[in-house]
RNA sequence: GGGCCUGUAGCUCAGCGGUUAGAGCAGGGGACUCAUAAUCCCUUGGUCGCGAGUUCGAAUCUCGCCGGGCCUACCA
């Protein structure tokens, strides 16, 4: 029997969980259950990560301390993933003694094997709120281009990477004040001293090809960075113990919550701590996303081998979420809250859909709401729930014949594919599973349609004959049942009630049922209602602001607007109306719109001011607006901004439009009878 | 610009060197009526993105091109 200890991804205390999270949380829930269900010792440790900057800002906004804040998400955390299903062993915090206990010691490990620098570094530092500011608490004019209101890191119009110290007039997020140049000591990790052994175990199969070859053709085919750690107080989080007013850095402490949950496990159940985290033959297996591969293949397995813990036997990285082969998106609403989820549709639906979608690439999966549908009514309520439905009732009286009857081999061949569809479970290859196990649904029915149960009930003399044939399809549902229930554990159950019979072990697909009552039907899964889905989704569009329903609203009616633009980007400091009388702006008309095939994000635009005044403009609008849909109609100008010269031709000018950019885009537009030339003010 | 992934029936995908390329769904025709307008049978539908090459033989391997995606652009 294998001992494994499974992690997904803590979840950040600063917001809820969406579909996109449920992706990993369902993903491993289905790969613990099927485990644990195969006979192996599993279990399954989660948390939430509490610490860093965003976890204040947010406290503070809403005037309340961090605990406060990240006891009560927490709590939100747990209902949602309650609610699909999924079943931790413990779920802890990051913000706990035990993952303290354990950052010191981890911390202790690297310092003996002396792999901890100190340097100064220069960071930008809010006076009014005494806090050094992360790269994108910042924001300001792009050194390169001159682009407004760029963050820290990077400019999002031309693209160029600076520090935030290089901003011309950069603002603080926190305050809206003018942040100033201060040096701090950090400490940093000197990772590049494991490279050799971190060359090795990136390549030893512990991760799927794709992010093996990445790490070995990105990080490792150079030295590995110094890895900055700390950040100076005030910073919610651990006190660097030998480094009074340093606070280690949210990414340090959150795998080792991984540890220090498993710790409190250990605890609350008597278990010994170095059986499952200091033992070569214990597995630990972590689920994570894409986006977080680098703190995961380099940074944890060197904290881990330095500290002398269990190395990682596998990582399992899964892609992005796409909803209608889109990026989830608040302004269509297909960026759909757990809780909004539950309100509307059966966990079961999407667990199933994302089961028949997930393999063990890294690869995104794409949630289509119509394929969602149609496969989840046609697959389990048309195949494998309408065996039960079907059949049971013939036999509510008699129960399961005493002796398992000719089948002509069908139970057999569903025995036999147990090994198969097992090792497409251990694989993480669900979708493959999924496929064989409606293989073999597809072999049901039939069954069912031949012998006619429904026939063989009108004449008594053919008693046992019904009892063995609904004997057949009952104990195939229930095969069925079992190699579906990691996905599907509701359905499990009810077949297990349905009869007499608990599913508790994969190798009850071995053995015929024979001989138990069957009880009264009761449907097992509603079928999937278009309509909820559409309201599903209709919902969670109208929880994101939107400008068009805000303008219908009239008066000072209430308007339950998200802060969080503001809280994104903060009001500019202030200005005279000099100051804004410089700005020219303009109603203008989109003459011509024509895609700019080798710009990522930019359309140009021929625009009219009236008369013969034209405008050439490149917007970056491309991923919002198809070119066609905006010629004739009016937009707003920046007039006198001066030329530029890009890569494509000059522009002269640019359309003004909110959002946060990506397909997030929303160009103003004046209201009716505005005339192309008119200025804006 | 670089890296990785990807392009097979209307849709979702399987096949990844070997007989006339498959499944489910959708479409068409028929049957049944036990079942959640479920099921069953039959059936339409594909120059396997394009072009070269390797091979006795390529959807399958190699190269180039075209299209889609993700990640990157001295940076975690």
């Amino acid at each position: 029997m294998r001992q494994i200890l499974v992690t997904s991804a803590l979840p950040y205390a600063n917001g809820p969980i969406h579909l996109g999270h449920l992706v990993e949380y369902l993903q491993t829930d289905i790969w613990v259950r099927f485990q644990k269900l195969y006979g192996n010792r599993c279990i399954y440790i989660c948390a939430d990560d509490t610490h860093g900057t965003a976890i204040t800002i947010r406290a503070q906004h809403e005037g309340r301390s961090e605990e406060e804040l990240i006891a009560q998400v927490s709590q939100e955390h747990l209902a949602d993933f309650g609610g699909f299903g999924i079943a931790f062993d413990h779920y802890g915090s990051t913000n706990s003694e035990e993952t303290r206990q354990y950052c010191h010691e981890i911390w202790q490990a690297l310092r003996d094997a002396d792999m901890v620098a100190e340097r100064d570094i220069e960071q930008l530092y809010d006076v009014e709120k005494q806090s050094f500011l992360a790269d994108r608490f910042v924001r300001g004019t792009c050194p390169k281009c001159g682009a407004k209101n760029q963050p820290g890191d990077n400019c999002g119009s031309c693209g160029e990477t600076y520090s935030p110290s290089d901003l011309i007039d950069p603002v603080s997020a926190l305050s809206g004040t003018t942040p100033e140049i201060r040096s701090a000591k950090h400490l940093f990790v000197e990772i590049e001293k494991l490279h050799g052994f971190l060359d090795e175990w990136t390549q030893s199969g512990t991760l799927p090809s794709e992010s093996a070859n990445y790490l070995k053709g990105f990080f490792l085919n150079q030295a590995l960075r110094d890895w900055d750690i700390s950040r100076p107080g005030p910073y919610f989080g651990f006190e660097i113990p030998d480094s009074p007013g340093n606070y280690w850095y949210v990414w340090f402490d959150a795998p080792i919550g991984y540890i220090g949950t498993s710790k409190q496990w250990c605890d609350l159940h008597g278990e010994n701590f170095d059986d499952w985290w200091r033992n070569p033959e214990s597995e630990i297996h972590h689920f994570i996303g894409k986006d977080i591969q680098y703190f995961h293949t380099l940074f944890w397995p060197a904290m881990l081998k330095t500290a002398g813990f269990t190395l990682p036997t596998k990582v399992h990285i899964h892609g992005f979420l796409t909803v209608d082969g889109a990026k989830m998106s608040k302004s269509t609403g297909t960026f759909v809250r757990a809780s909004k989820y539950l309100e509307h549709l059966d966990p079961a639906f999407l667990r199933y859909y994302y089961a028949s979608k997930l393999n063990s690439k890294v690869e995104d999966i794409d949630l289509n709401l119509e394929e969602f549908v149609a496969r989840v009514n046609s697959d389990l309520v048309g195949k494998v729930v309408n065996l039960a439905s079907r059949s049971a009732k013939f036999v509510a009286e008699s129960g399961l014949s005493a002796t398992y009857p000719d089948d002509g081999g069908l139970f057999e061949k569903f025995a036999a594919e147990g090994g198969a569809i097992a090792a497409s479970y251990e694989a993480g290859d669900f979708s493959k599973a999924m496929r064989a196990i409606l293989d073999l649904a597809d072999l049901s029915n039939p069954y069912v349609e031949t012998n006619a149960p429904w026939e063989l009930r009108k004449d008594p003399e053919k008693a046992q004959q019904l009892q063995d044939v609904c004997t057949v399809a009952l104990n195939l549902f229930r095969q069925l049942a079992i190699y579906l229930s990691p996905v599907l554990p509701d359905l499990a159950e009810k077949a297990g009630a349905l009869l007499n019979d608990p599913i508790t072990s994969w190798e009850q697909a071995k053995t015929p049922l024979v001989g138990t009552p069957v009880a009264k039907f009761q449907h097992m899964l509603q079928r999937v209602d278009p309509k909820k889905v559409e309201a599903m989704i209709e919902e969670s569009r109208e929880e994101a602001p939107d400008t068009q329903v805000v303008a219908e609203v009239s008066g000072t009616a209430a308007v339950d607007d998200s802060d969080q633009p503001l809280k994104d980007e903060p009001i500019a400091p202030e200005i005279t109306i000099d100051d804004f009388a410089k700005l020219d702006l303009r109603v203008a008309r989109v003459i011509t719109a024509n895609e700019v095939p080798e710009a990522r994000k930019l359309v140009q635009l021929t625009l009219s001011l009236g008369g013969d005044e034209r405008r050439n403009v490149f917007a970056g609008i491309k991923a919002a607006y198809e070119p066609e849909a905006l010629v004739g109609r009016l937009v707003v100008m920046v007039a006198n901004l001066a030329p530029r010269t890009m890569k494509f031709g000059v522009s002269e000018g640019m359309v003004i439009a909110s959002g946060p950019g990506g397909d997030d885009i929303y160009l103003l537009s004046p209201d009716d009878g505005a005339q192309p030339g008119q200025r804006v003010r």
